[in-house]
DNA sequence: ACTATGCCCTGGGTGC
DNA sequence: TGCACCCAGGGCATAG
């Protein structure tokens, strides 16, 4: 699941290749409508043909391409998204979608489940109204997230995935900011004091600096822009971790459900 | 304003 | 080998 630290990672790793180039053609392929929000696809392959890529920033999980006629192309990945930057060869099982630059460059869009989208946009906001601060920028303050987690009766688990609350956060990180905070995800939101939250706030800048340093995580789908896996897997504390042992305190680890999203911690680290 | 639920989508895994 | 079923989950729509 491309959460922050993989969708940094597709786009250091592409903004390089394609920022300065030229889109050629677009080919949206059959069956992948929906990945076109803003346009009908035919429409929107032709509104990003000819477009120069001036800028590839992130916020959050969503990728934003500012383009030359002053609006942005933004990508989200959701589930099994990949944006991948090839010499031509064979296409990916799984490719959606299409792109050449002017320097012959083939950027694919792969994505087994087709949840990703394509908005087209003069306002990159407009493609993601309910988004709050990056979770690795300044505007991600101890203040800001005891203001939202106060005003919260759900398990800290559900506020941590909104992503108006901390943009970037999925469910991967969300558990490991847990398990390294040594808070419970099951706790309710507004019972988490002062000290909590400012550990939590760290440890959620922490997990996400820690798979930014591996290149992100790769449990299935996610592939980053070069078509290689991120190796965080091999870090990871508690996700996808249920029934092997807690590497603090050797407990097991165990997996609930929490807002229909699986949820994995140590019963013993992180008991309140 | 907050909360809960269902939907989208398809490969991989399991059980019979 | 085949088939039915369940699971994974980000963000949005909808209802309460």
């Amino acid at each position: 699941m491309p959460e922050l630290p993989e969708v940094e990672t597709t786009r250091r790793q592409i903004a390089p290749i394609i920022v300065g180039r030229t889109i050629k053609s677009v080919k949206i392929h059959k069956g992948a409508e929906r990945l076109a929000v803003t346009h009908a696809p035919h429409e929107l392959e032709f509104t990003l043909t000819g477009r120069r890529i001036d800028a590839l920033d992130r916020h959050g999980k969503y990728l934003i391409a500012h383009l030359d006629d002053g609006r942005a192309w933004v990508v989200h990945l959701r589930m099994t998204g990949s944006l991948v930057v090839a010499a031509v060869d064979k296409p990916h099982r799984f490719e959606r979608a299409q792109l050449s630059m002017d320097d012959g460059v083939v950027v694919r869009f792969n994505d087994l489940r087709k949840f990703g989208t394509w908005h087209v946009v003069e306002d990159p906001r407009d493609a993601m109204p309910n988004v709050g601060p990056d979770a690795l920028s300044d505007d991600f303050t101890v203040s800001w997230l005891r203001e939202h987690l106060a005003r919260r009766s759900v398990p800290l688990k559900s506020v941590l995935l909104d992503q108006k609350v901390a943009a970037g956060v999925g469910n991967i990180y969300a558990d490991e900011a847990c398990y390294i905070a040594r808070i419970n995800p099951r706790i309710k939101a507004h019972e988490l004091g002062p000290r909590r939250v400012a550990r939590l706030r760290d440890a959620i800048v922490t997990a996400l600096q820690r798979s930014l340093v591996d290149g992100g995580t790769t449990f299935s789908n996610y592939m980053d822009g070069l078509g290689g896996a991120g190796f965080h897997k091999t870090h990871v504390h508690v996700f996808r971790r249920d029934g092997e042992p807690c590497d603090h305190c050797g407990s097991i680890i165990r997996k609930i459900r929490i807002a229909g999203r699986g949820t994995h911690f140590c019963p013993r680290c992180q008991k309140h």
